[in-house]
DNA sequence: AAAGTTGAAACAGAAATGTTTACAACTTTA
DNA sequence: TAAAGTTGTAAACATTTCTGTTTCAACTTT
């Protein structure tokens, strides 16, 4: 089980569209070259993102721009813009626990609070980093190289 | 994305088997009653469990038994057991950034860091929770009943 | 010896995910 | 206005992952 990697190439993009724009058309198409990653793909997260306010495109008009300051992004914004996960939750239930057994009537509400709680210890982590963290590490490394 | 709902299940078994070890045989069968799991899938997750030190089973002899005080399982010692993430890590990573990007070159290494600790976060809270404490509020909404 | 059970492998099906192709809508440039 | 380049989106396809099913050998108890 893993996190899509729509997130991580979110990050990928959004770092990209910092550090490229305004030097060049930061396209789906370069965009799809510096990730590896189809440029379809690249097209729809970059919808997601745009969805989520994050970033601004336009039909015709090659070139992704980010919409917000990049200390106003933080990692959680992007997990949820691509949908790394459901309404569901993180963790997943069984569907069927037999209403007849004592146990299986209850189980569920036993461990709902639980299973939140790690859920959002993950959450408030990704809170707490901002893309502006992100970027000013990968200038540092580049700079380093 | 969902973790695995063998977690919720391995759970679910370790709770019957408290609860009803002693009054009844707890054999794969009646697991697969209580959680509507299929009775292989439940002896896959029981073979999880006893691997990992968390019951004991035995060929022939139906009925599983725990092989830990339950105020010794914790829910993490559960999740690793029925490998809901594996060695990668729970956030994937696109695999094919490219090496003359200086972003696609050193993104990786710029986020690793955050995404570990997002991880912890979630497993930190995990391990901080045990399955006796489950088990006592399981117990207490069955009694409330 | 018979009945009940676990352990494990192989296969099937379903669901989620990712990829590719295709094309309409739009913008810019010549 | 025409051409070229780009985005947005849908549809078809492929891949992967998860779950269920079948089957059977090995084991224990009665």
């Amino acid at each position: 089980m893993q996190i899509t990697s729509k997130f991580t190439v979110a990050v990928h993009i959004l770092a990209c569209i910092d550090i490229f724009d305004g030097q060049m058309r930061v396209t789906s198409d370069f965009l799809s070259g510096s990730t590896g990653v189809n440029a379809v793909i690249v097209r729809g997260v970059l919808g997601q993102l745009r969805n989520a306010g994050i970033v601004e495109t336009r039909q015709g008009s090659g070139g992704a721009h980010l919409a917000k300051a990049l200390d106003e992004i933080t990692l959680y914004d992007i997990y949820k813009a691509v949908d790394c996960v459901d309404d569901e939750g993180l963790f997943h239930f069984h569907e069927n626990p037999n209403a007849d057994c004592p146990v299986g009537r209850n189980i569920h509400k036993a461990m709902d609070g639980r299973l939140e709680a790690a859920q959002a210890a993950l959450e408030n982590e990704l809170k707490s980093t901002t893309l502006a963290q992100v970027v000013a590490d990968t200038r540092k490394i580049i700079d380093e190289e």
